[in-house]
RNA sequence: GCUCGGAUGGUGGAACUGGUAGACACGCAGGACUUAAAAUCCUGUGACCCUUAAAGGUCGUGCGGGUUCGAUUCCCGCUCCGAGUACCA
């Protein structure tokens, strides 16, 4: 028989299915390795070509691993609360549970499809409650947590209350709100049971307080800030406004600086972790104070407190409170006006708008903290209420916003280094040279003069060193249905916990997935709802990203483990510990991988979890793109379309609209018309203007969505050419990381490569055969090559090379025409993590077991066989390649030089000049230089 | 603007620590087999020049410089493309 790959493939898929060969054991010899791919949100559109991308990649890394000797954990799961079926529901009033299972089992079955090797025993969902029971549980103690800056990691709420009942608040060093009241033991033992509660809800690493959220009144809910796209739902498009909103937050601040400091020691992509370090964004600067007439003042921050002689003016952002008050009589109808302005402006305009200069002047002065000096107090929309103090202390000498402000305003510009340049065309932000006009910091460089600024600053109680960060807390609310319930009920107005064994708090079911009459979110709408029958339940639900932020940790736990009474048993964390190789899209840097990294660390620090960092070794996979096809609609005289079609080439002589269609009838850019016009019933009498009696379709590259007709399925292409070629395919693209748009001009390479393997071990009527006779050495040399080649690929995440090198071999070892059993045996091992179905099916041939593949040893590679005697060197007079010589590699130097000059052929090329010098690099190059 | 990537034949890409640029594959062209087509197999394929041919030469990794015996690779300056971020004091 031919590579009958449908056959093969569907045989062994079941085969693994049935014997469960995947399946991994918490209790081994074998040192661990865990990869782990991203999970994915099951749409509706189910998988597209793009999807395997990444878990190709880490199924080929998986497998490598257990040939390798190791222990793989390769889970994957499905993360399975989100808005789509939220909206579906709501839409056709279909449960949201419904559409998931029925998404859940799709994807399934498409990934079943690719041959990978799970352990589906272990599979997660975040929807199940027996999972968001866990979930639940780590909200429950978060709260019951704070954050003690002093050993620098969170600790029972029930050690903070020891310490306010021995020495009250004073002295504690905590991560808490601003608000947070100093009092003595005494003091705390007289508050009320209302009051306490209040007080440590300030410090409970996850609380509730008031806070600006983005609410869409389209979706009836609150938005985090990534999914805000120019002040519009990234899904939807609907318009967000801003909202002041009773919300659960998660003090991910307090882990800011760890989580700055563990990106040192984690092995992620410089950019994503730039990106994340971009996102905590640390500045190390000062709080300083310039005082009002009115005895009060105002806070900036600043990263150049050496530049404190250098304020001419001060900035407050339009929002600032004590803007009102600032105002003199004779200004308040300008600043009123800005205010107006700056109100109007949308995210939209203002980010458009970062050139225009514009403020205006409060008439007030505030006092130079040190020099006294009066200093104007203007407000100007370039200052962000939203970060540092919402005041920023202005100097036009050394930054460029500030500068533009100066002049536009005619504002004094004063020179404060005797470094700084051409003030007169721009600002000078140099820390070089010696300070001057800069009173007690004249002629000091830039590190004496800040220590000496911030002493004196300290000194006079005007100001102290201060690190900012721009990371805020984390809403963790959401005005949804199809979320994790958050475990909270409300007594007295205050939020407590219920009880841990009346945990998982499941989901109830509400009549529709809409926000209640009153606003509240559908939760509300559940009727008998209510905690021991009487007390409110909190509403809203956790946001997408609670369920995925832990959830590497549940796959550790066996089937048999997840009725036990913890989110991973203790031994298994112990072994499994943290993942050796996380695979997803950069996507998520500033979201998930941040948020995981955060709970992570709270883990560790309550004893649950062994390490400080749980994903050791990330890979982002570049996104694969669509190739949208558009025909081109004819519009009428009177601007409407008509069913008039026109081809690309003559589109320019017609008015014409371009409309998506659908790429899986269109071949080579041309449209298949009869399939056109059932495509959508409006087609069905659509006319064509042709050139060359063909509809040529235009062309782009986009995102692959469903709305663009442009998502290709892998199905289409396994049912063509088998998931073997497909594996191989994704991977021969190009390298991992690299985006690129989908195209199948070359799968057929692919596929011809893999028949061409097939036939290596089959006769000309197709009958296995193979001989057990020794192999040459140039069999075993090819042999040894590709050995050692996969290896250092997979190792360094290099696929597409090991797809060329693969052919290279194969090619070699049909021109040997060899069909030995011990190059063929071994080969089989080596390609079985990339194309594992015809691997098996050979093994099995072979004689082997069924199913022992997957651990068979991986080859070992003998260097012996590639040793070579001779090379052919590239020989070159200053630079340029001249021709080639076969030497011996044992000669030396002296002996090659007498072999080389000796060359008659080489005369021409020396134009009658001795060489000055040669140079020889063993096994590489000679060349002489003249 | 800032940060991070990237630019190599008609196309996807290879060249791993500076050592024969274009591996491998697609496409294209020609040929074999076939009544024919498909499939398969063989040959050629960076550009230009020279030559009847064999052979040979020049140029060539976005652009301009530099370091080096030697640069796709390192350094400096620039152009363009992509991603992320948005006035962060």
């Amino acid at each position: 028989m031919d590579y009958q790959f449908r056959d093969i493939e569907k045989r062994w898929q079941k085969f693994w299915a049935m014997n469960h060969t995947f399946r991994v054991d918490n209790n081994s010899e074998k040192p661990k390795y865990y990869v782990l791919d991203m999970f994915p949100y099951p749409s509706g559109a189910g998988l597209h070509v793009g999807h395997p991308l990444g878990y190709i990649a880490s199924d080929i890394f998986s497998r490598y691993k257990r040939l390798k000797g190791f222990n793989v954990l390769h889970p994957m799961g499905y993360d399975s609360f989100g808005l789509p079926a939220e909206q579906y529901a709501i839409q056709t009033g279909q449960h949201p549970a419904i559409t998931t299972e029925t998404n859940i089992n799709r994807y399934r079955e498409q990934l079943d499809n690719l041959g990978f090797s799970y352990d589906w025993s272990r599979e997660v969902r975040t929807s199940d409650p027996g999972y968001y029971k866990w979930t639940q549980w780590i909200f429950m103690l978060l709260f019951n947590s704070w954050y003690n800056l002093e050993s620098n990691k969170a600790e029972s709420i029930e050690e903070l209350i020891k310490k306010f009942e021995n020495s009250g608040s004073q002295g504690i060093k905590a991560v808490s709100d601003e608000d947070a009241e100093i009092f003595s033991a005494e003091q705390w033992k007289l508050k009320s049971d209302i009051d306490k509660q209040t007080e440590l809800l300030k410090y409970r690493l996850t609380y509730l307080r008031e806070s600006t959220v983005n609410w869409c009144p389209a979706l009836g809910t609150v938005l985090a800030n990534d999914e805000v796209k120019d002040g519009y739902s990234e899904r939807g498009g609907y318009p967000v406004e801003q909202k002041k909103m009773m919300q659960w937050s998660m003090r991910i601040t307090a882990y800011a600086d760890r989580l700055l400091q563990g990106l040192d020691n984690i092995d992620w992509p410089d950019p994503l972790k730039e990106m994340q370090r971009n996102w905590i964004g640390k500045s190390v600067g000062a709080l300083v104070r310039f005082g009002l007439n009115s005895g009060a003042f105002i806070e900036v921050f600043t990263t150049r407190v050496d530049t404190l002689y250098g304020t001419t003016f001060l900035v407050l952002a339009p929002e600032h409170e004590l803007v009102e008050g600032l105002t003199t009589p004779d200004h308040i109808e300008e600043i009123q006006n800005y205010i107006d302005q700056t109100k109007k402006k949308t995210e939209l305009d203002r980010m458009a708008d970062t050139k225009t200069v514009s403020g205006a002047f409060t008439g007030s002065y505030a006092k130079h903290p040190i020099s006294g000096a009066p200093v104007p107090i203007w407000i100007a929309d370039y200052v962000l209420a939203g970060y540092g103090t919402g005041a920023v202390m202005a100097v036009p000498s050394g930054d460029q916003r500030d500068w533009l402000f100066a002049t536009k305003f005619g504002l004094p510009i004063v020179a404060i280094s005797d470094a700084q340049l051409d003030l007169d065309m721009q600002a000078d932000p140099t820390k070089d040279g010696l300070y001057i006009n800069s009173g007690i910091i004249n002629g000091l460089n830039y590190k004496q003069a800040t220590a000496v600024m911030i002493a004196k600053l300290e000194e006079l109680g005007a100001g102290k060193a201060k690190v900012n960060y721009r990371l805020r807390d984390a809403i963790f609310g959401r005005q949804r249905y199809w979320g994790e319930p958050v475990p909270v009920y409300f007594k007295d107005g205050l939020p407590q916990l219920i009880a841990m064994e009346d945990l998982p708090l499941v989901l109830p079911e509400v009549d529709k997935y809409l926000p209640t009459e009153s606003g509240e979110p559908p939760l509300g709408r559940a009727e008998n709802w209510k905690y021991k029958g009487d007390l409110e339940y909190e509403l809203s639900t956790m946001p997408g990203w609670a369920g995925s932020s832990w959830y590497w940790y549940r796959y550790m736990a066996s089937q048999d483990d997840r009725n036990q009474d913890s989110f991973a048993p203790a031994n298994a964390i112990a072994y499994w510990k943290d993942v050796d190789l996380y695979i997803g899209g950069s996507e998520h840097a500033t979201g998930h991988l941040l948020y995981s990294r955060f709970w992570n660390k709270f883990l560790k620090d309550l004893g649950y979890v062994v390490e400080e960092e749980p994903f050791k070794k990330l890979i982002n996979q570049g996104m694969i793109q669509g190739r949208s096809n558009f025909v081109y609609r004819i519009i009428d005289q009177d601007g409407r379309g008509t069913n008039k079609f026109v081809s690309h080439g003559l589109k320019s002589q017609y008015t014409t609209s371009a409309l998506h269609v659908d790429v899986n009838i269109v071949f080579n850019e041309v449209l298949d018309l009869e399939k056109f016009k059932v495509f959508r019933s409006e087609f069905a009498d659509a006319e064509f203007i042709l050139e060359n009696d063909k509809y040529i379709c235009g062309v782009e590259v986009e995102k692959m969505s469903k709305s663009k007709f442009n998502v290709v399925s892998p199905d289409d292409i396994i049912e063509r050419y088998g998931a073997d070629t497909l594996r191989m395919y994704e991977m021969f693209l190009g390298p991992l990381e690299q985006s690129k748009p989908w195209n199948t001009n070359g799968i057929e390479g692919v596929f011809k490569f893999l028949r061409k393997f097939w036939k290596l071990s089959h006769d000309d009527e197709f009958n296995f055969k193979v001989s057990d006779d020794e192999p040459s050495k140039a069999e075993y040399k090819a042999l040894h090559k590709i050995i050692r080649k996969v290896e250092e690929d997979i190792e360094r995440f290099s696929f597409n090379t090991s797809v060329s090198s693969f052919m290279i071999c194969i090619n070699e070892l049909t021109d040997l025409k060899c069909n030995k059993r011990k190059i063929i045996q071994d080969l089989v091992i080596v390609l079985s993590s990339y194309a594992p179905h015809i691997s098996e099916e050979l093994w099995t041939l072979l004689g082997n077991a069924p199913g022992t593949l997957s651990v068979a040893p991986y080859p070992v590679f003998n260097p012996e066989y590639l040793v070579e005697n001779e090379f052919s060197y590239p020989v070159s007079v200053n630079g340029k390649t001249r021709m080639n010589l076969n030497i011996s590699l044992s000669l030396s130097q002296a002996e090659v030089e007498a072999i080389i000059l000796s060359n008659t052929d080489l005369e021409k090329y020396l134009e009658g000049k001795t060489p000055k010098k040669i140079i020889f690099v063993k096994g590489k190059i000679i060349n002489i230089v003249i």
